[in-house]
DNA sequence: GAGTGTGAAGCAGTTCACAGCG
DNA sequence: CGCTGTGAACTGCTTCACACTC
């Protein structure tokens, strides 16, 4: 019913993440059937929320019954682009993205991080597990070389938006930013920012905002 | 016009965020007074939005004019919550918690942390910073004595919801969570889930999407 | 009977457009 | 004249309710 031209919420999207990680708890604990029901109480979302979102991927559930947790497992990795091995690139090796680099689901989940960028001459040359982190100045090179499609941006503010440029000159589409500034972009490249400042903030906003 | 009692929207308090930086931005570099424009092509939004989103807190603009940036910045700095310090609890003291305690920002936003907890018998007794680790036996009396207004989990997804159940026992009315996991809470609890799978996902759902 | 799939209604956030003030 | 502040229109997401299927 549904055709795969048609656009998906984002914030649907980022739903289909939540659903994608339950089904793969239920598919471990031998569950071979899920109603929406089930899906939602596991949280953030109601039950026909879930069946609104499957809906715009097609009809896979049985009526009745639920869906088959393999079945909607194998649609979900489809849709979120999980089928392929992506090649990341990762800019900065500091604090944040030697956490980055070492968080295990990235790499669970086909997200390949082959190359590491930093500036500091102390640095580069040395090793990122067994990735050699190389300097600035081989940016574009090495986005060349090792075929990168994404890029996680994990350096200063200061600095940022000049490695983006040249990142985005060199053709990447995809930049997931961890600095806390605003990254100016051509509007043909996907961008998201995870901020912890601004999760933070919303929360000392809701502190505040309970006493009056 | 506005009081402060009207709710102020999800989507406009992380705006706030963004434009607090900028405004601060602005204030170092010197410039007293900004219209809407300036801030809104400074990123993430439109003139127009800004200005929806500061009309939530009242008349600050001087019309033909702007903001005052010196004005503006307080006044977001309060509706932010950011003029107390906030006591803040890390549970975990793994990669992703420890670059999280050594993110400046956090405390130049008066985000203290000023408790760490780690199951690990290994990590505890030893420092980050100069912060002792604690047990997680000791996680309530230090929630307690330390007077923790917020706690930043980050953790592994497993055992995350059972510390958090001890969390919201204790009183705790803001959790800001790390860990890759769903988690259930009281109405009254804030939380905010920080996901680097799900904007991940998001965007290799976007990469997808761009081949047909 | 149990549970999906979906139009329609409801709600929230965004954009528009312009009156009004400095 | 420039730029804010805001009702009104709009867009898009969420919730509802129920026909439909297994």
């Amino acid at each position: 019913m549904n055709d795969f031209t048609k656009r998906i919420p984002d914030a649907t999207v980022r739903r289909l993440s939540l659903y994608l990680r339950f089904l793969e708890d239920f598919g471990r604990s031998g569950v071979t059937s899920v109603a929406s029901e089930a899906l939602a109480e596991r949280g953030g979302a109601t039950a026909a929320q879930v069946r609104k979102d499957l809906s715009y991927l097609g009809s896979f559930g049985k009526r009745g019954l639920g869906y088959s947790v393999a079945e909607l497992t194998g649609v979900l990795r489809g849709v979120l682009g999980l089928d392929s091995v992506w090649r990341v690139a990762l800019l900065g090796a500091g604090r944040i993205g030697t956490a980055l680099f070492e968080y295990e689901p990235f790499r669970a989940r086909g997200f390949n991080i082959t190359t590491v960028i930093d500036n500091d001459p102390c640095k580069v040359g040395s090793h990122l597990g067994d990735i050699r982190i190389r300097g600035e100045d081989e940016l574009e090179c090495a986005l060349r070389d090792d075929a990168i499609d994404l890029v996680i941006v994990a350096v200063p503010a200061v600095v940022a938006q000049g490695l983006v440029d040249r990142v985005v000159t060199a053709g990447i589409k995809a930049i997931l930013n961890y600095a806390p500034t605003q990254l100016r972009l051509p509007d043909d490249v996907a961008l998201r920012n995870v901020s912890m400042l601004v999760e933070l903030e919303s929360l000392s906003h809701a502190l505040t905002r309970r006493t009056g």
